[in-house]
RNA sequence: GGGCCAUUAGCUCAGCAGGUUAGAGCGCAGUCCUGAUAAGACUGAGGUCCCUGGUUCGAUCCCAGGAUGGCCCA
């Protein structure tokens, strides 16, 4: 015997049982560990953070991250899988320093960096609890009691070997980086912030500036010569021409910006090689300028004395506006190895004392606004700065990080938005200031404080990625995206276009920097784990217990090895995106432990799954450090989820109030119907609109209905004793043969799918059969579930409709796990005592190819098309389909099916409910004799509308047995219940109830039909059918 | 400003090497069936396949340009 099944079900108390269920057989466990033996499938979870709750986007990534697993560990694969918790970054520090109302980062030094760091500590695990339950309960499985934790010291000991690693290849340095930093909170603000605060329509000023060409230098005797040996005859000709051309009059390049602040800090203008440039005279001077921007500089109808190409203009030299030598500005030649290779004419310029500021090109240059003559401040710009790298600028940096002035300028100490004024003022004393306005535009605003951020360079810790672009890019080859556009698109550009990885933060709560440094000599020590920092000479300052981060760590001291001065470590910490890339390895705490992970097959993972986002966050990081550390991608197949809004499409926020709390969700309609909506409703990758009404139309549609069908199926099965795997030989018809094949070639299906990384359409594919299953299949096959005798035809039924309910428990195992037990236990662990003990511990489902049979499959299709057909000229004929008719004709466009309709004839016929079903060419004949005809595309099909006498008496019979059945259930008898059918009516009703007395017996499991008054006790109706008045009454034998 | 993705019925989504009449579910209107019954089936209304060009005998599909929305980056 079955457990008896209602129809009616709680699917969210249904799972909690499963859950505690799975927790007191450790099931999860077991399903890893049954599987010892066999191929290692690798899932690495990508960790969030626990400072929050988790949302509805969470859940999505969790189910996906969950099925692959899940089917892989049926399909035979060892499959463990652990969890993890992302606990470092600024977004754990500003949540603390939101609850301590702190704005900026002296007040968090003041507070103490041991408290700060032991409240982020507190903080990042605060709802630990609420994340354990949600994955619990959403049914994901991995190791929530060993997870891997990145602030712990063996994680971070991992972490340190791994940058040791990339030290000791010398892909580690220090460098300057252009980040936007806020002036009032002193601080760098990572993208996300910087995203946020960003506010249109903000008034700034529009200036054209005019710099002066360098003619005094041009004139100096000898200079030209010295520039010809240095640069070449090309750059000295120009210069030469263009000092001829103008004469005695001054010559500007004309330039324009936003940023007046910025002007003290341009070392150099930048113009499009290919672009057109003109020169105009205008009140006795020139100014050159792109031609296609002098209308927008107000210089319409000027004629161009001269046209000559951007690339003419290199190397030209300009005046500077505010020479640094003059006002206590330090400048610096930025020194990274001059790509040209032209180290002699630098040396040229510097031995004459000159500053450096040249004519270059950039492809940045636009000609959308200003002038085609860009001004680049490499301080102050990331395109400003590269630039400064590609062409050796010099540097220039009059600004402090509260944002203000520096050096003696005659606007010094003023912050820089106040400077902008008296900048241009000064500029305009001077004649520069060629024109002044205001635009409109869209600038980034400090999120917390609202002063205007600013962009300056700092300096960083950096990771030379660029050292293995290549690699990079190539790796990226092997590995499977899904959806495959990422992998060209958006990561594969991200790659192509790779920088070195800014990877140092100037801040407390993170892994810290394991780089120490001489205070006497500057040199710089690495190191790559704690003993070898303990064993360092004069190693000094450990506390036990150790806590690797700051301040502790910054105690630490020990003997400069080339002057034997203290080493100190330098303060910054590391992005945790670093921390969550490393997590191949610092989960393991390799190598100071599991030594031989990277052979034994823990490595690399086939398969991880996250949001879209992450591929320049945890997809970039993870793939980075893996081919720097070893050379080749850390994951294999990755499927890329899509974002989720709200029901209106718009982002889910706090602020607006639309987020959707993924456990209420649960609360009301399941896990399982949560997890079918994540995996069904729409492909992974695709941005998606969540609403509840599509959550409970899921349960509905498909949970609901093969549910509907396991209750049907227990609850017929019980009354009939029926135990699969027993009893006499069974005859399957047609209908079992069918929906067996269905099933084989479902297994099929949902296998290729799966293994294709493609769970969307697997599981559309199992709605679509349990849909045929159930409005087919059991539907059609009904009455051979409640007949009465016990013969072959009705085992066949049973066993076939069990082994499709069996069968779709282990195929639906990975996509709803609860479901999926409740059908297996109940069905499979009740009979079989032998058989594994959870579903889980089963093995998916083998197809046998030989019970496939596609022309049945076409056959029952064209079977469902012609009684659709049917039901529907039916309709139009004001017909009920249980009133019977004589025949109905079919027209076929296609001759090969006239034999498949023969076929399928019989099914046809007790579908419609008729007597007779004939193929016929000639459909119009029939419409003129009065049948009402329905069609679509190569099929059609004719009802008449005449029905005689007989055929009427039986429908009314059928009538009368549906009202009864009604009476049976209304009065509350058991299906199985025996009754005594009383009646009373006309002549009609009599002859009615005595032609078709055996089949209303035998329908209504009726002993005796009685024509009298039914007695006091019998359930009564009385009913006007076919214009037929009658009493009907039923009562219950003992 | 650049890149990627999406745009098909009121809503959520399928679809198509380019091929006659573009589908499903929900919702709406109507009908039916029923011992699966707080289910189910059928019918109907509902479409500029985002727009404009191009390629083609033929474009929802391929190409170019644009619009709108989303994401990422500036």
């Amino acid at each position: 015997m079955f457990r008896a099944v209602a129809s009616r079900v709680s699917f969210p108390e249904m799972e909690q049982s499963i859950l505690t269920w799975w927790q007191q057989n450790r099931i999860f466990e077991r399903s890893v560990d049954n599987r010892k033996g066999g191929r290692r499938f690798v899932f690495y979870e990508g960790p969030p953070t626990a400072n929050g709750s988790p949302g509805i986007h969470h859940v999505l990534a969790r189910v996906f991250k969950d099925i692959i697993p899940r089917y892989k560990t049926m399909k035979g694969y060892y499959a463990p899988r652990i969890a993890g918790w992302d606990t470092h970054g600024l977004p754990v520090e500003l949540e603390v320093e939101r609850k301590l109302s702190f704005s900026n980062k002296a007040q968090i030094e003041e507070y103490g960096i041991d408290r700060f760091n032991s409240l982020c500590r507190k903080s990042v695990l605060g709802y630990l609890k609420e994340w354990n339950t949600m994955t619990e309960r959403i049914g994901f499985w991995v190791d929530l009691e060993h997870p891997y934790i990145t602030m712990d010291n063996n994680y971070i000991e991992t972490v340190w070997w791994a940058i040791k690693q990339m030290w000791d290849k010398g892909l580690v340095y220090q460098g300057h980086r252009v980040t936007p930093h806020c002036p009032r909170c002193g601080t760098s603000l990572s993208s996300h912030e910087v995203a946020q605060g960003y506010q249109d329509d903000t008034e700034d000023p529009s200036v054209y500036i005019k710099f002066a060409i360098a003619k005094s230098l041009y004139k100096k005797p000898g200079f030209l010569e010295q520039l010809r040996d240095g640069y070449g005859n090309r750059t000295a000709d120009f210069a030469r021409w263009l000092i001829e051309l103008v004469g005695s009059k001054p010559v500007y390049l004309l330039a324009w910006t936003t940023t007046p602040w910025t002007l003290p800090g341009n070392t150099a203008l930048a113009v499009s090689a290919d672009a057109e440039y003109s020169i105009v005279e205008l009140d006795n001077e020139y100014l050159i300028l792109s031609s296609a921007r002098m209308g927008q500089a107000g210089l319409d109808n000027m004629s161009a004395i001269a046209k000559v190409k951007g690339i003419d203009l290199v190397d030209l030299r300009y005046e500077p506006l505010f020479n640094p030598n003059d006002y206590g500005i330090t400048v610096q030649t930025m020194t990274l190895l001059n790509k040209k290779g032209r180290p002699s004419a630098d040396i040229i310029w510097k031995q004459g004392g000159y500053l450096k500021y040249p004519v270059i090109t950039t492809g940045f240059v636009t000609m959308e606004d200003g002038t085609g003559v860009v001004h680049i401040a490499p301080a102050y710009g990331e395109a400003d700065y590269q630039a400064g790298l590609d062409n050796v600028l010099d540097f220039v940096h009059p600004v402090n990080l509260e944002g203000k002035i520096t050096g003696s300028y005659p606007f010094s100490g003023r912050f820089v938005k106040e400077a902008d004024p008296l900048i241009l003022d000064d500029l305009k004393a001077r004649g520069l200031l060629f024109r002044s306005e205001t635009i409109h535009h869209t600038y980034p605003f400090c999120w917390r404080c609202e002063a205007p951020l600013l962009y300056y360079a700092k300096q960083t810790w950096y990771i030379r990625t660029t050292a293995v672009k290549e690699e990079l890019i190539n790796g990226n080859q092997e590995i499977n995206w899904y959806p495959e556009h990422i992998k060209y698109g958006r990561f594969g550009d991200w790659l192509k276009n790779n920088i070195d990885w800014a990877f140092s933060r100037e801040r407390y709560w993170g892994t810290p920097l394991p780089v120490w440094r001489c205070q006497s000599c500057g040199n710089f020590e690495c190191i790559g784990g704690i003993n070898e920092l303990k064993n360092k000479p004069g190693a000094n300052g450990f506390k036990e217990p150790l806590d690797m981060h700051r301040p502790f760590v910054d105690e630490i001291t020990f003997r400069c090895c080339q002057c034997g001065a203290q080493m100190k470590r330098e303060p910054e910490v590391i992005d945790c995106w670093f921390d969550s890339g490393a997590m191949p390895i610092a989960q393991w705490h390799y190598p100071f432990e599991n030594g031989s992970l990277i052979k034994d097959g823990r490595f690399p993972a086939d398969y991880i799954c996250e949001a879209v986002d992450q591929t320049r966050g945890w997809f970039y990081s993870l793939h980075a450090i893996s081919t720097l550390l070893f050379d080749q991608p850390g994951f294999r197949n990755v499927i890329c989820l899509g974002h989720i809004l709200d029901d209106k499409g718009e982002k889910m926020s706090k602020a607006k109030g639309n987020v959707v709390a993924p456990m209420a969700m649960i609360d009301r309609h399941g896990a399982d119907a949560l997890r079918w909506y994540c995996l069904t409703a729409s492909p992974p990758g695709n941005v998606r609109r969540f609403s509840e009404k599509l959550v409970s139309e899921i349960s509905r549609r498909f949970l609901l209905t093969l549910w509907n069908v396991y209750s049907f199926f227990v609850t017929y099965a019980n009354i009939d004793h029926f135990t699969p795997g027993t009893g006499g030989m069974s005859e399957p018809s047609g209908i079992d043969k069918w929906v067996i094949s269905e099933l084989n070639q479902l297994i099929i299906d949902v296998d290729q799918a799966l293994e294709a990384y493609n769970p969307t359409e697997a599981g559309r594919k199992i709605e679509d059969f349990v849909d045929v299953l159930s409005n087919w299949y059991v539907r059609r096959s009904r009455r051979r579930f409640w007949k009465s005798e016990d013969d072959a035809d009705k085992l066949a039924a049973y066993q076939t409709l069990y082994q499709c309910l069996a069968t779709l428990s282990k195929l639906l195992a990975p996509f709803t796990p609860f479901l999926a037990e409740e059908l297996y236990r109940n069905l499979v662990g009740t009979v079989f005592p032998q058989a594994p003990l959870s579903v889980h511990l089963a093995d998916f489902p083998l197809s046998d190819v030989t019970l496939i049979d596609n022309q049945l499959s076409s056959d029952t299709r064209l079977a469902m098309k012609i009684s659709s057909l049917g039901r529907a000229a039916r309709s139009k004929a004001g017909i009920k389909v249980r009133q019977p008719l004589a025949i109905n004709y079919v027209g076929l466009v296609s001759t090969s099916e006239h034999q498949a309709l023969e076929r399928v004839k019989p099914e046809v016929m007790e579908e419609l409910n008729i007597k007779e079903l004939q193929v016929i060419d000639n459909m119009t004949a029939l419409e003129e004799k009065g049948y009402v005809i329905s069609a679509e595309g190569d099929y059609s099909i004719a009802v008449p509308t005449e029905i005689s006498a007989e055929l009427l008496a039986e429908g009314m019979a059928r009538e009368i047995i549906h009202r009864l059945q009604t009476m049976r259930r209304s009065a509350g008898f058991d299906i199985t219940d025996h009754i005594t059918t009383y009646y009373q009516g006309g002549v009609y009703v009599r002859q009615v109830m005595s032609d078709f007395a055996g089949y209303i017996k035998q329908e209504t499991l009726s002993q005796e039909l009685i024509e009298s008054a039914p007695p006091g006790d019998a359930f009564t109706d009385s009913y006007r059918l076919g214009g037929h008045d009658m009493v009907l009454g039923v009562s219950r034998l003992d």
